[in-house]
DNA sequence: TTGCATAATTGAACAATGTTCATTATTTTT
DNA sequence: AAAAATAATGAACATTGTTCAATTATGCAA
């Protein structure tokens, strides 16, 4: 039935937007069944009769957030000519969206890989996700034969793990302690990495 | 008293011991007071006339575990002449070592900073562990004129923060799949960082 | 409108978590 | 041996995610 279908799915949606609000507010930690419902407006039973589980719904967010995310960049870097400039910045608000979203952070890149099936898929888009978001510009680069293919490409994954690493330290432990010297410290070192 | 004094010791290193079989064995996820007292051979109460909480504990093991992680590296690279190689080793075996423990590297890496105190220098300890492990080879590499100061600086930042995305990925979401594709990518990136 | 059947919502109940604390057991001192 | 001090214990509490029988609401046919 149709009706059924949509009158589903705007259950969920109330979940799923009361979750994305718990997750940007106070983060993964106040994430709980009671907590989520209770913000829907619902019993946390019911919860249960749209959702198979509680990391269904947190890995829901997940495609949202980056939908957010890629439009934050966006926004940020759509006026900026190609080139080294435009992929630092890429770079850098790609850090400044999780430094803004911490939980979103670690619902991204700290939340284990339990199990099983359709989780892999939501896996590979986040570790391939700031591969897409800059792909673009390592190609421009290589077209400019500012650096070969293979360079791009090691380079590529160097800032990926390295940005990662550095998220870890600053939002997990505030180190470096504040914004104003991660920020310094993301610009010295992707300048280090992109001093070709 | 001395005495008091000893018997309290004993008492605490039986928890101790405990706790570290576990997060060797099964992990941060297997940690539970219940489960740390049942292997000292106490009840889950006894815990807590020796230790103020269960993370108190868990970073007392954080210490140890940093002495055993040198140890592993020292003995594989002792042996091997200053330079480029044997900074590639260290390295290599400081990631080995978590891959082998993914506990400890959660306990490291992944643990919240949520509080206070004496905790901060423990968090210090950590993120300039791999820095005490390399800065010899580093400092030799610089007298060599290989690169400048601020260049090893900058590269042993780098890979520091690398480092542990790299883990993230591998450990908590397996990617790479295999650790012989890890191991692979490993040598590469670090090839990268240090092709100078 | 009424009555029945289907569907949706609910919260009590369960297991497991960390932590507290009054009670019990042990050891030390007198 | 009795008293005092110290240590060990587990019942109890507040959380957590999850299940499911019972309740409430809804849709539909008569």
């Amino acid at each position: 039935m149709d009706k059924k279908e949509i009158q589903e799915q705007r259950m969920k949606m109330y979940f799923i937007n009361a979750t994305k609000e718990l997750l940007k507010g106070e983060g993964l930690k106040s994430i709980s069944v009671r907590n989520i419902a209770e913000r829907a407006g619902y019993s946390f039973g019911t919860l249960y009769n749209y959702f198979d589980d509680v990391k269904e719904l947190i890995f829901i967010c997940v495609e949202d957030f980056q939908t957010e995310c890629r439009e934050f960049i966006e926004e940020r870097t759509k006026t900026q000519a190609q080139g080294k400039d435009k992929l630092r910045a890429i770079v850098k608000y790609y850090m400044f969206y999780f430094v803004q979203y911490p939980g979103i952070f670690e619902l991204f890149f700290l939340e284990r890989a339990n199990d099983v099936g359709n989780k892999k898929s939501t896996f590979e888009m986040i570790y391939s996700f700031l591969d897409k978001l800059s792909r673009d510009e390592w190609k421009y680069l290589v077209e400019q034969s500012a650096l070969s293919k293979q360079q791009a490409r090691l380079k590529a994954e160097i800032t990926k793990n390295m940005v990662v690493g550095m998220l870890i330290f600053y939002l997990n432990r505030h180190n470096p302690q504040s914004f104003d010297e991660f920020l310094q410290k993301t610009e010295i070192l992707l300048d280090e990495i992109l001093n070709f």
